[in-house]
DNA sequence: GCATAGTGTGTACGATCGTCCAACAACTGC
DNA sequence: GCAGTTGTTGGACGATCGTACACACTATGC
């Protein structure tokens, strides 16, 4: 099972084919062995929510962005539902790495607190992408308690992450003031500058 | 919100007398034997959002809670859109205005900070109907600035709400600790207890 | 009584949806 | 070469959607 054609780039179908029938240009015919596809669909499918929400996406939209077939949906993925699973835990894995490898690059016990201030204003300022399909997944697991384990996990990673440098309950309140923060940034008209995270910080990790 | 009705009976409020609405002569509004009928459509919408979310509210199933005709739909709001943002503005409303009774009920300055916590826990471990309300409306907003309006009228008024006992800059950052805590409440697998709200008011509230 | 105007609704239309499946392309063993 | 297997896809199906609109109903003006 040698595959040569998995390096490139997967959009330029059968280019050295002895036998060229006519076929349409984007069209992806027979096994093509493209590895990428499910974690294309994937990305694909976050894309869409962050743009259009979870009301507004469909396998039809998810297929265009990710430039598969229909077919290709239920053919990787077991229905919607499983999509949405699979896209939402690949979101929640890759901020919690993030925010882990964030928080594991301070060192310093004296500077931890300006640290995690800095580190917290990226989230709070982040981009909206992320901020978007939090908020997604929130709602769902608020309704639908099967996605909970996916948002437990999360902020069970977030908690350990924030456990380097304060005791379990500091970490705990001051993970829930990260996320009360970045929703007041979002969803309000005036945003909120640095200085109010500091402050809160400083308050919530007072010993 | 509407913690009286399960919205099983939603037609026995109706028809007190047998007389008909007196109306004004000249008024060029005519008969509407129903004037409920209009509220009665947003609470439906209300609860089937709470129940089924944004994805899978319709016009159909909220014309079927509040057992109206599909048509009224069309009728009484120009569209889904319209709809909803009725709908999330009488939610965000009704809570902003329970949220303000239950401060202006604090009275003693000196006790202020323990009835706080006292209210607080009541939203952290309020009713999931709300909690879910509130998600979906954050994710609209999220994502759609028109709706930002809303979110920021309300989060005004709940701050302006705590200014009554604290300090801007207190109110503020106490207000988004709210918002953490509740949303780690609802989505964390491991319930926060009391005691940790009352620890966390406290480290917020230290000047 | 009739005419009128505004209120309310049943229904149909086109669009879009998730899902399924027969058919097809490419690879493997012979 | 051929047959079988596996990966992949285009199209079809029934369901559901938002919206529009012709029509029924009723209170008012005369």
């Amino acid at each position: 099972m040698t595959t040569d054609d998995g390096a490139d780039d997967p959009r330029s179908n059968q280019e050295h084919g002895p036998t060229p029938p006519p076929r349409r240009p984007g069209s992806r015919l027979g096994r093509s062995n493209d590895p990428d596809r499910r974690d294309r669909i994937i990305d694909a499918c976050l894309e869409v929510i962050s743009q259009a929400g979870i009301a507004g996406t469909s396998h039809r939209k998810v297929a265009a962005r990710a430039d598969v077939p229909l077919g290709a949906m239920t053919y990787y993925f077991d229905g919607m539902d499983d999509l949405l699973r699979e896209a939402f835990t690949r979101f929640a894995t890759t901020v919690s790495d993030r925010f882990e490898r964030r928080m594991a690059s301070v060192t310093d016990p004296a500077t931890a607190r300006e640290a995690v201030v800095a580190i917290i204003l990226q989230d709070v300022y982040g981009d909206d992408r992320d901020l978007v399909l939090s908020h997604e997944l929130y709602t769902l697991a608020a309704r639908d308690p099967s996605y909970r384990s996916i948002t437990s996990a999360w902020m069970g990673r977030s908690r350990a992450a924030l456990e380097r440098h304060f005791d379990p309950q500091t970490a705990s309140l001051l993970d829930a003031l990260i996320e009360g923060l970045t929703i007041h940034r979002a969803l309000d008209a005036q945003p909120r500058d640095s200085h109010d995270v500091a402050v809160a910080v400083a308050r919530i990790t007072a010993s």
